[in-house]
DNA sequence: CACCCCGTTTACAACGTTGGAACAACGTTG
DNA sequence: CAACGTTGTTCCAACGTTGTAAACGGGGTG
């Protein structure tokens, strides 16, 4: 191993407490030990051992962002933003990929336990409420974009039903009267389609229009593809004027489908996603979305996680975070 | 805390040691008291604690991977596939960026020794070489996709040189005499532009043709834009009729630039890129590209730092990964 | 001058784990 | 039956750190 307090010490001819003092800027230290000390410690370059101040102090110093996957853009992107709000708190992030499978959601609740991580951001997809609820283990834990409310634990996201409306009132408001729903899902216990598509109907309601929903399996951009094309494969004057798809990803996969047969986006079809990942500021035409105040997210993420940490816990809080509707060429084409 | 091998042996009534023995699966156990430990530790649920395991075997289990930035969708990429290649070896990921400044990447290197990671897998834009090497630390380091040769690290990267080589070989191929290559750096140290750039040399020496390189500050989208706007504001005799991108981001692009100037992919300009980042599939034109098999990468650097950490240890190694040649309709418009 | 206070420093224990030596119990062998 | 090997278990120490409490010493106070 590397230097140690001990060597310090045995060095600057003190005890090791008084080094470890120097080290955590313990305030009574004479001015003449505090140089002795700091000139050893520089001697010999020494770098406390991390793992045997955790078991210290019970601390490790890393948090888990456990998350469906990452190289979705919006995932990708939202983990920058919560690796630097955490290390503002100067902690570490680990990050655990779920692909969605409810066996590893659980792995990965289960895993919290083993002393590697204080805390978890969690954004799950597939398990459900109740087995959230009946988590024995009291590790922090801070859910991410879910729709459990009243849940058993601290949670941040946006208001999904409200963007979604938003966004298809903002679809209607172009006179649009065939607005498709994109994202929906047979199976989802959890997570956000049924509130965005609970969005959708009540702006569609208002308007007294009719409902079109396209299911998907996931939320990529093949999976967007598919189910455009199925509703493009409907005779034209079924087809749909306008499509909200629940994320960008389901958008430029869509968007993909409607130009590569032969329509217009957005003079045939409008198109709006829910995100705002950086691809869809600069696919032809570029994407109407919703933008989440990402930064935001993150950080209420981390100040929760902190807070309970801190041992300042109340009774889980449920946070909103902002948003911004961002119109962009694939509902209104510039003029030229 | 939670319980500890302490409380498993007192409800077992058996020694620490004894508990740690089947913890540990030791051989010599008798199996009357291996049934009493095993109940007790599932009664108690007892999970090890990890910090106090590493403290004792000098180990954390965690490594680091260290990239310019995680929404870059080519890291964002290769970051699962490290992440999963960890995995298989029970080892978890922390994430650092650098946002390819000097002083983090300075900090990255140097933090290392601060006990909390076993190894190090770096992919450095701004360090030198000559500063990699005046490293005395001896935590193991793997170097993703960088140019320095013989250098004092472990290495892995595709053969960047020659793959820049085969995309301007296959824009040459198609008939197009005015090709340009756009990202290359004024400023890098270190990099894969130089041997991008040096590959698309080769390519164009050999069969007689005149360069244009048009630079770039850094590697994302809006880079690509404006450098493909100032190429497109030469006269139309000047302009290229092939752009071969450093990377996918830059491609993207520069394909809005050029679509949103009234000009077509590929019929008036082929683009190609290298990355082979999921965007490129589904954008409009779909982007030619190199496609570096990032699983591989992944797998050969998780697996040179196992051998480091293991003391197998070598003089440094230097590996290529695959890569392949996607071509799609930004440089082959398919008959329809 | 004895006392106490306060700033400074130290000794000790403990966090939870595991390697190694020591030890006990038991069966085998000469 | 004594010496020995094998198997199972325990005891002790150590990894490097920090909290607690106690010791030390110098200056001011009564």
């Amino acid at each position: 191993m590397g230097t140690s307090l001990r060597d310090v010490a045995v060095l600057a001819g003190v005890s090791v407490k008084t080094v470890s003092n120097v080290v955590n800027g313990y305030a009574h230290v004479a001015p003449a030990t505090r140089a002795k000390v700091e000139e050893a410690l520089a001697r010999l370059d020494y770098r406390p051992n991390l793992s045997a101040r955790n078991l210290r102090q019970g601390r490790t110093g890393v948090i888990a962002l456990a998350l469906p996957e990452l190289d979705a853009p919006y995932f990708a992107e939202l983990s920058r933003f919560v690796i630097d709000a955490a290390a503002e708190q100067r902690w570490l992030v680990v990050i655990e990929q779920t692909d969605g499978s409810l066996e590893r959601e659980r792995q990965i609740l289960d895993g919290v336990r083993d002393h590697r991580v204080d805390g978890l951001i969690f954004s799950p997809i597939a398990i459900g409420a109740d087995e959230l609820a009946a988590r024995t283990d009291d590790t922090a834990l801070v859910l991410l974009g879910e729709r459990i409310h009243d849940g058993p634990a601290d949670h941040v996201a946006i208001d999904n039903v409200r963007a979604a409306r938003d966004v298809t009132e903002h679809l209607i408001g172009l006179g649009r009267t065939r607005v498709a729903a994109l994202g929906a899902q047979d199976s989802s216990v959890s997570g956000t389609a049924p509130l965005r598509l609970a969005g959708y109907r009540e702006a569609m309601t208002a308007h007294g229009l009719p409902e079109t929903v396209a299911t998907v399996e996931r939320y990529h951009r093949a999976d967007g593809f598919a189910a455009m094309a199925a509703l493009l494969a409907g005779g034209a004057g079924e087809r749909p004027d306008a499509v909200f798809c629940f994320n960008d990803l389901l958008a430029l996969g869509a968007m993909r489908a409607i130009l590569s047969s032969g329509l217009r986006v957005p003079e045939d079809i409008a198109l709006a996603g829910l995100d705002d990942i950086e691809d869809g500021r600069y696919s032809t035409p570029t994407l109407t979305t919703v933008a989440p105040d990402k930064s935001q997210l993150a950080h209420i993420a981390v100040d929760l996680l902190k807070r309970r940490l801190d041992g300042r816990a109340h009774a889980p809080q449920e946070l909103r975070a902002g948003y911004r509707l961002m119109v962009r060429e694939s509902t209104v084409r510039p003029s030229p």
